[in-house]
DNA sequence: ACAGCATTTAGTAATAAAACAACAAGAAGT
DNA sequence: ACTTCTTGTTGTTTTATTACTAAATGCTGT
């Protein structure tokens, strides 16, 4: 909502008085949804019914849905700012721009998950006989992330996140085996190979990269996810995090579907853990 | 919002007449938000004021306030569910819930920010000799993913994720040098010891984990991470993600202090990939 | 155990506030 | 100078809140 407000107002959409009341919204949001049409008026220096007008060309049905949808955009991440981090912004500024975009691929991925896929994917996962999952570079702690969570689940898997390993053990997979392969772009040549290797042994290939990729195309599972393009370079790409939930999902998904068994599995792992730590005082 | 209704009436805490607004606002908040007070009074059969009553015993202004609020949590992932995952869960209620504790903790660790410390953390980095960043078990992946990160600025980084090796590393350290250490819980015995070990030869400690734990006594900085417990076996723990965006804005604030110099080196490293990926067709 | 008082709770009616619609005045453009 | 578009004024309607009254519940003493 306030980005288009913020938008409009850039592109002179809105006639002199309305401006005046986009910029009163933009100058203090926090407050605009608190007070009330008179209130808004008298800041922006118009009358009540502009501030009414203003609202309704916005696409709301009067000031208190305008209010509502403000309300909402700004409780979910205000991403008004432009999420574009640039050279000229203090700490607070792209602080806040990351963790927007952070906020919005995860919103963005949820909206964007195919359900029986996925369903489909902790089906397999549940049945597997050993799990082998590979990235590269960044994807690569992805994939030891998830040789954690899924350890966790006494299933028998491994990360791999060299190259020529990934290689030899891909090619080392059966029938009943799940290669999962871990690429933002689904273009890395030699993940790709790979994964075509994978898929010549018979192994379940899943892949969790953008869809319509190289890398899709040798997947029988593609858990897609929508990368935005790599805007500038110092914003850093949040496509790794929309991944590390997936994987969450899916090894929660494989926990439930293994059922109360697991609660005393996990239960094992965590005493085995409290050794390592120290107690809690409080 | 609503998991404070739906907690007051699980304790019994609203009226007879009160619980049956709260049982119509759970019962479908969307349309709450929407409604007039008279409306919401005639759903949940009672007279008007009960529901104001109901607004103000919440700690709210009135109803349009209690409607904003409500919006607002609706908006910022619907926590109100409940998000521990169960066994019941079918694949959608457990993967909202994933998804809405992700995105719940991006927006509490904004929320928590000390952006002077962070500055600081910044500075410090974008001076250090060299930099160290240790984690074990999960945090082990995210000091790889910030090894990651920090490489593409050009500075000496590496990242231990074997507990001997971090020991040795740590010794080596001296002034000028920082020591970053990520854990979650801040009580595994052998981070703290690290921690301890290249305090002593006057690097900089850095500590992105819980505040108040014994790790936290050794650092010269300490990003603090509010980490929620544990609350089930099922939920998985989201601190990781906290901790990769914290590391992302740090990498970007770095990146930003060092400078359009590393514009060049950046690009650098971006054309040394290029040879490893099938182009875009697109 | 029950009558009678006190306190808490819900509803009615009246008041105040807010939002909106219709209209009129003024500005801008042709 | 006319037309159209923009803004403000006035008045109506809707909405929220307050003050008050009635009902219900809970005590206490006989």
């Amino acid at each position: 909502m306030l980005s288009i407000v913020a938008d409009k107002l850039k592109k002179n959409t809105f006639r002199k008085s309305e401006a005046k009341v986009a910029e009163a919204i933009l100058n203090d949001p926090e407050s605009a949804i608190k007070s009330s049409i008179a209130n808004l008026a008298k800041n922006a220096n118009v009358s009540e019914p502009t501030v009414n007008r203003f609202c309704t060309n916005l696409g709301c049905k009067g000031f208190p849905d305008f209010k509502l949808q403000l309300a909402q955009s700004l409780a979910s991440g205000t991403p008004y700012v432009g999420t574009n981090v640039t050279l000229q912004d203090n700490t607070e500024e792209f602080t806040s721009k990351i963790f927007d975009a952070a906020a919005a691929t995860i919103t963005r991925t949820r909206k964007n998950m195919d359900f029986p896929l996925l369903e489909q994917a902790i089906d397999s996962l549940a049945q597997a006989k050993k799990i082998e999952i590979y990235g590269l570079g960044a994807s690569g702690s992805v994939a030891q992330d998830a040789q954690h969570k899924f350890f966790r689940l006494n299933i028998p898997v491994i990360a791999h996140v060299d190259e020529l390993i990934q290689r030899m053990s891909a090619a080392a997979t059966q029938i009943g085996d799940i290669v999962m392969l871990i690429s933002n772009t689904g273009r890395t040549i030699s993940i790709v190979k790979t994964a075509e290797i994978a898929h010549k042994t018979g192994a379940t290939v899943i892949g969790i990269t953008t869809p319509d990729s190289p890398l899709a195309k040798y997947c029988h599972l593609l858990l897609a996810i929508e990368t935005e393009d790599d805007t500038d370079m110092y914003t850093p790409t949040t496509s790794r995090l929309a991944h590390l939930v997936l994987i969450d999902v899916l090894a929660t998904g494989v926990a439930i579907k293994r059922g109360p068994r697991f609660a005393e599995h996990l239960q094992k792992i965590k005493s085995s853990l409290t050794q390592t730590r120290y107690p809690k005082t409080s």
